[in-house]
DNA sequence: TTTCTGACTCGAA
DNA sequence: CTTCGAGCCAGAA
């Protein structure tokens, strides 16, 4: 499988649907895993477009631990309730402890 | 075809 | 200490 034939999303879907479970990361940390440090956007828009997919998007946040996203969610709280259903502490739509559950992809895939 | 926006991040002033 | 701008890729108007 030649990667150059994979879009910048199909990369991002890659990376997303190997978050463990109980884990977050951050769009910038795919972003550098993929070659493209400065692409955290488009990481983000990937996400938006990952709707009808098997991809965990409520374990990527931004690089504060805040939702960002949770928006896009059904509902208010949906995103952070994935979260806390999963062990993680989220108050006021950002994680706490994040350290703890954080996941990067740089360092734990290889 | 060009232009704009978006679930972001970092460096510089 | 705070504030601001630039860069990245893809899809829609």
């Amino acid at each position: 499988m030649k990667p150059e034939t994979l879009s910048f999303f199909e990369k991002v879907y890659d990376v997303a649907k190997q978050i463990p479970y109980g884990r977050v990361t951050n769009y910038g940390a795919i972003a550098k895993y993929l070659g493209a440090g400065k692409s955290a956007r488009i990481v983000g828009y990937a996400m938006n477009g990952s709707h009808g997919k098997d991809i965990p998007t409520h374990r990527v946040v931004n690089r504060k631990g805040l939702l960002t996203g949770k928006h896009h969610f059904e509902g208010t709280n949906l995103m952070q309730q994935l979260l806390e259903s999963e062990g993680v502490e989220v108050i006021e739509n950002q994680i706490q402890n994040l350290e703890a559950v954080y996941w990067d992809p740089v360092k734990e895939l290889p």
